[in-house]
DNA sequence: CCCAAGTGAGACAGAATCGTCTCACGGGTG
DNA sequence: CACCCGTGAGACGATTCTGTCTCACTTGGG
């Protein structure tokens, strides 16, 4: 009877990860829901987005949390955030996209303190001379985003598959990263 | 006096990259032209994006003939592809988070062989032993979209500056992709 | 100089979506 | 068992966008 909120907000997510301009009646289809239900909890499109983004950002920051990126090499730590990111990737990918719609009037802080976290943890890569100091930590913070949503999608459509999203964006991502003998 | 259509998309591109809900009124707008004019010349929503489509294939198309990837090594055929593809990096990134939206009903064919000629091309490149054959070319070639993609974003809102695309792009990616003697 | 073609601005109806409201239904609780 | 809260379904007006049309203006060619 009660309204599984986070169920909502999952599927709301992949839905609008797929297509962003779904309608609202679409988005309670999905969940299963009424139209009338879904403006209940959330009042309107922009508060849905808000909910989203507040989910997005927590479940991040846990990933975050939980790669304990501090540990280990920088190879290591990445593995973890990766896998621990996974799950939600397509929430993340989402929410990355949607980032560029806000045009600078309210930039959530939240992710800002996100971004610096990841920022730190590559920059620490490269203090330590794990990771090649003339690709930005800014830069490669970037393409973490932007893999984990390109890898998301390609394994949406089956492109590649679902077990190999963790190997495909680390060893990507890190090879490039990772200070090279050769060259 | 008369339209310049290729502006026109060009104009159309750069705002819906940055929105893609933007209203017609506001595409004309941002063209610096009438809504009548633009629904003459486009006639609605659809025949607009069909033709940034046709666009955007023939400039991708065109950019894979002038960076030749059959001569020389894959990195300097992928030196010249990026080069030769930046100007149209947001223009390509719009039409890939398009292609998401038409959900498999009429992919362009053109677009798979665009596809076709990347993926061959990292192919290539793993048979003559200088690529890295566990990232399957699937996976390459939609890493090299995303990362265009997240790049000329970073560019846009100034996360990375404008000179360093290619080079963040091309290291970036190919690190990854090049055999690592070491590991 | 005059005319034809293309354009911009605005009006207009139709369609789609939104946000709110009402009402009947159903499960859980006292 | 009866009550009550939350829900689904649908109606409703308001808003927004769309696509088409008209009309006056500008420009370039004859």
């Amino acid at each position: 009877m009660t309204l599984d909120r986070e169920q909502v907000l999952r599927s709301a997510a992949a839905l609008l990860t797929r297509r962003s301009t779904a309608t609202m009646d679409e988005v309670a289809r999905a969940a299963g829901i009424g139209r009338a239900t879904l403006h209940r909890h959330f009042a309107g499109r922009d508060a849905l987005v808000r909910a989203l983004e507040d989910l997005g950002i927590q479940e991040f920051e846990a990933a975050l949390d939980a790669a304990v990126l501090d540990e280990g090499t920088a190879e290591e730590g990445l593995r973890r955030l990766v896998a621990a990111v996974e799950p939600v990737a397509g929430l993340l990918s989402f929410l990355v996209s949607e980032n560029q719609l806000f045009e600078g009037d309210e930039v959530n802080d939240g992710w800002n303190r996100l971004d610096a976290r990841v920022s730190a943890f590559f920059r620490r890569g490269q203090e330590r001379g794990e990771l090649r100091i003339d690709l930005t930590p800014a830069w490669l913070t970037e393409a973490l985003y932007g893999l984990i949503g390109t890898g998301a999608w390609a394994v949406q459509v089956g492109r590649v598959a679902g077990q190999d999203f963790q190997y495909m964006i680390v060893e990507l991502l890190l090879g490039g990263a990772r200070r090279s003998v050769e060259e």
